[in-house]
DNA sequence: GTCTATATGCGGATAGAC
DNA sequence: GTCTATCCGCATATAGAC
């Protein structure tokens, strides 16, 4: 018989999303989510650097997954489509299949400036890594920088619209549509 | 004969800068700004929600000036361009003059994570600011956020290389190559 | 000045792996 | 039988609310 239930880092995410929802953010303190996963205090700053962290445990998974694509598929294309074709098959498979554990998510950070502020921190670190996965393959610093931001900003935007609740189509279906926005919208 | 020194705030993100600078910005507490603008740790928080947000007081009147110089050009050219030139029009007026401040401020927030995230959500603010000032023109919302977006793209690029030692160009002459940069990207 | 909450350092306990 | 991973307890620095 083990010692603890084993997942604690599960327990802890989904008792800290579900609190949040219930209650708001500030509203929610550290204690209160270790109990609810039948853990203590101490436990979840084990795993967790503070309290925001507990909602961005995917985020270091997807962007190795998302530097692995762009490893992969680069030099065959333009550096933008490389990152296009990357986060698109990222997106299918991390975001398609809990799209109602993002959204929830997604309203949470919404809804908490901290929050937000944590988010943008995440997708800039993300941009960096891309960044960096395309100079590997010869991409000039500057080139990358851009190539990295404007894939992100049309993700963003496919995102946004992902988040709607009329909203049926996937992202991978949205993307193209936000690609073409951002190409009308750059040339003039 | 005044009862207190005049200009407690800019004392107080004048004595914070070199702190931070001296020491870094973990190690500088707050009541050694305060005393060193004469002035009380109590002062500090009447004027600064917390410790990070002395550095960003130029923030809220950027974004004003930006956004009335896109209220004031906007119709007359397509959206990305509005913003560009409302961008050129206020980097000769807030960065230009004061170089070597601008640069040790970006020192200091380049050392710290913190500060990162903070600096983040000022931009993204101020992309917000933009698309919603756009919008007040009739331009569609997705357009809006695009066109921001983008402009902040390329305008971050032209900082990056403004903040080199070894560059002596101005904000205005740097932000239309990474424009072109950027169209070549984007276009492919 | 007290109280609460966040966050960290350090040590201790034990089930399961080797 | 020892080692390691995982979790717990205690003390404490920091910061903000009241």
């Amino acid at each position: 018989m083990p010692r603890w239930k084993p997942d604690a880092v599960e327990r802890l995410q989904t008792a800290a999303l579900e609190l949040f929802g219930e209650q708001g953010f500030e509203r929610t303190t550290v204690a209160e989510i270790a109990q609810r996963a039948e853990l203590t205090q101490r436990t979840f700053f084990n795993h967790f650097a503070d309290k925001r962290e507990v909602l961005f445990g995917m985020s270091s998974e997807l962007q190795q997954e998302v530097v692995r694509e762009v490893a992969a598929g680069a030099g065959s294309s333009p550096p933008l489509d490389t990152v296009l074709r990357a986060l698109e098959v990222v997106a299918d498979k991390m975001f398609e299949s809990r799209r109602a554990v993002v959204a929830r998510r997604h309203a949470v950070i919404a809804a908490n400036p901290e929050l937000q502020e944590r988010e943008l921190g995440k997708n800039a670190a993300l941009t960096d890594a891309i960044a960096a996965a395309l100079q590997e393959q010869g991409c000039e610093p500057a080139t990358a920088f851009l190539a990295a931001g404007a894939a992100m900003l049309a993700q963003q935007a496919a995102f946004q619209q992902w988040t709607r609740l009329d909203e049926t189509r996937t992202l991978r279906e949205l993307l193209p549509d936000a690609v073409r926005a951002l190409r009308t919208t750059v040339e003039g």
